[in-house]
DNA sequence: GTCTATACCTCGATAGAC
DNA sequence: GTCTATCGAGGTATAGAC
């Protein structure tokens, strides 16, 4: 059998040799940019070979994107371990945006390119988050139908940083994206825990609402070639204090959220 | 002349059909399926013909994003007279929601496939971001070489909403991203002017930081199947809580944003 | 397994007849 | 002004020789 054993990892070699040479041109070219014809010459083969390794061009996407969910969780994993949430999520904020800074083709084909590619990193991260937010209203889980229920039993205690990161841990394997979302959701549970967010807060919303003004800072970032005009620290800062408040040393904050909350009447439209 | 009139009429007839034939397939099939083969036969005219009226595909696009831009300015319009400077900014914040999800592939014409395009909105929109920054930082402002600058006098004294408005009117046929700007940046000075924000705060950073936030709920709404898992309504609401405070009328307020600023020391990272 | 060769698309843009 | 015809380039995927 060793020389089937030799032919399956040549196999396996060729085709990192194909993922190694897709994740290039899609790193210097764009996903767009992505061909048969480019990753046949790229890894001096025949376009024909490449067709015994994928099925399909989208074959390759889609396994460039798993590889994609994997390093932007591995960027989130070393914050996880900060003690204090507040702080936890404005590192994991920034963290994300780096990534994406950092890695914008990545991010380009994980976020923005196909609905599939980036439901295959949200969907079952979002599937979670629905979960959790069922479960904090009190709803009922049915543990025979859902395959994951048991990982979600962690979070029902208001969970210290360790067990929330060794419980993401768990998600890691199958699925990043869920992975990345339940480490935020795990943090915006502590600051409920601690009282510093609305007993009537829904964490699931608002890991989403975050995980949007994330995405977006990235997103028009990555577009809009004069965006933002102020240095990106400085808008990525603002918008961290906005959501978990200013928590620098310096004296006198630099923004102050709202002070008045319903001071004006609302006013009529025209 | 009247030969000549009438020749030029059927031109711009002509153009204009192209325009909404290219409109149709943009909002029907999403801006990659625009070809010139496509507009002709929609038309009815050979492909040929269409070079006599757009030197390129992208001047076509370019004029679609033209429309797009000043489509979405009018969904701003109304709001703009909302005398609460944050109810103004929520209202704002809801229309350019609504305006995506509407239209969403004008949207993502605009705001998420060609730089150039997304440059073309926000790029002179974000100068004026900038120049406003720098006024506000007391810079000095050399009316001769900003050709603009006139109509930024008006942001220098706190604005009520009327002049507000009528300023940013006065950007509209030039350079609709630039108003819809400015309609937020006098909000936000209002806003500022009243003490809701930190003497400290930059209106062009928060602008600039808001738009994104705004950018993200819609861009991954649009590229994400699922997203979001809550009601879309709901992860708006507390967005706009987050960064202009709770203005329900409800007693108690859904979501309590940090009232412990810098309760908890930092943390060691690992 | 790997190749050559190719079928069969779609595209943007242009030349030249009418 | 509008057409037909076409160039040249790009793409996915496959058939069949070796």
């Amino acid at each position: 059998m060793g020389i089937a054993e030799r032919k399956n990892r040549q196999k396996q070699a060729l085709r990192e040799r194909i993922l190694d040479a897709s994740r290039r041109i899609v790193m210097r070219e764009g996903f767009a940019a992505l061909s048969m014809r480019k990753i046949a010459d790229a890894i001096e083969y025949s376009p024909a070979t490449l067709y015994l390794h994928f099925a399909s061009r989208d074959e390759i996407a889609q396994a460039l994107c798993e590889e994609g969910y994997a390093q932007l969780l591995e960027t989130f994993v070393p914050h996880a371990r900060i003690a204090d949430p507040a702080e936890r999520l404005k590192a994991l904020g920034r963290a994300y945006i780096a990534f994406g800074v950092a890695h914008p083709q990545t991010y380009r084909l994980i976020f923005m390119e196909d609905p599939s590619y980036t439901g295959a990193a949200l969907g079952g991260a979002a599937r979670k988050a629905q979960a959790s937010a069922d479960e904090e209203a009190g709803a009922e889980v049915d543990d025979a139908t859902t395959s994951s229920a048991k990982k979600q039993a962690a979070a029902r205690e208001p969970a210290t940083a360790a067990t929330a990161l060794s419980d993401s841990a768990a998600h890691t394997d199958d699925d990043p994206g869920a992975a990345a979302l339940h480490i935020m959701l795990g943090a915006l549970e502590e600051l409920k825990a601690a009282g510093r967010l609305s007993a009537s807060a829904d964490v699931g919303v608002w890991a989403e609402a975050f995980w949007a003004t994330l995405h977006g800072i990235v997103a028009l970032n990555l577009t809009c070639p004069v965006f933002p005009t102020a240095p990106l620290d400085t808008v990525l800062n603002l918008t961290l204090d906005v959501w978990f408040g200013s928590s620098s040393a310096v004296p006198e904050p630099a923004v102050k959220p709202t002070p008045e909350p319903r001071a004006k009447p609302k006013a009529a439209s025209a």
